[in-house]
DNA sequence: GAAAAAACATGATATTAATCATATTAAGGA
DNA sequence: TCCTTAATATGATTAATATCATGTTTTTTC
């Protein structure tokens, strides 16, 4: 379902979400060894959601990675497709070119609600709403 | 969420459902060019669910591949145990060891409720449910 | 009981995804 | 303006998955 690049992409920009902002920037070496996965390939991801300005950035002294309350804004489905690609999500789980709801495949009926539901909900849930949960301990993200 | 290689055996299965029994057996040599893919990789899937009891099969001359009506019983959850195994379907989201309903990680609340769901209706769902549907035209499976 | 036909078992190769490494560019401070 | 710092761009390596190939065993038929 989720790539394992688009769960750590996730699981940093929420701890972005909580320790950072415009006045508190982050290196990737610090970010990685808080969240306890590999530096070289959260700087990639991060790399590439900055280009797409899911999250922000600063090169430099003093510099590092952060998120604005307007990135806060941005969803959870935002963030998995600029890391997996649009298609990933909403692809026919046979793997049917076309399957479609004139001519479904043979388990698509079947699941083709739940996974709506699923990606509407991902759709409409923005990184703010996961941190606050998180910052009111009705969530968790061990590292 | 469900690999190719379970793609390929839910197709290959409900191609053997829809056209075998225990008089009409059919070589992978046939099978894979009517659902057009790859001979020896559909090979091997079909060994290991024969294997595993999900499809019937028998050697030499007028041997191969069939399903019998109680291999029909079988659920579509249970091909894809056995090609994915049984952790691919369960596993949090996110990745996170421990992550549960007493310590759910951040998307955990947002998306199990669907994610079960459908997990339980691949698990109630089987091979002669999709079957039916097939043969009835209420859908479809374009090689 | 020998020959042929088919699945079975095993392992090799290729492709894709995950991970790592490094030279380049921009920002900040002296 | 120059040096240091940190992101950026790009590409290399490694690991996992998908794909292919082949020798072995079982079954049928003659």
């Amino acid at each position: 379902m989720l790539s394992n690049s688009s769960k750590y992409a996730l699981k940093a920009v929420l701890y972005l979400a909580l320790h950072t902002d415009e006045n508190n920037k982050m290196m990737v070496k610090d970010i990685s060894e808080r969240i306890n996965l590999p530096k070289a390939y959260i700087a990639k991801l991060l790399q590439e959601l900055s280009k797409r300005k899911i999250i922000s950035s600063t090169r430099g002294p003093k510099g590092g990675f952060y998120v604005t309350p307007s990135n806060k804004n941005e969803t959870v489905m935002q963030i998995i497709e600029v890391i997996d690609g649009k298609k990933r999500m909403e692809t026919c789980m046979l793997g049917l070119e076309d399957c479609n709801e004139q001519k479904p495949c043979p388990i698509h009926r079947l699941i083709s609600p739940s996974r709506s539901k699923m990606i509407t909900l991902l759709e409409n849930k923005t990184i703010n709403d996961l941190a606050k949960d998180l910052e009111l301990n009705k969530t968790f993200l061990p590292v």
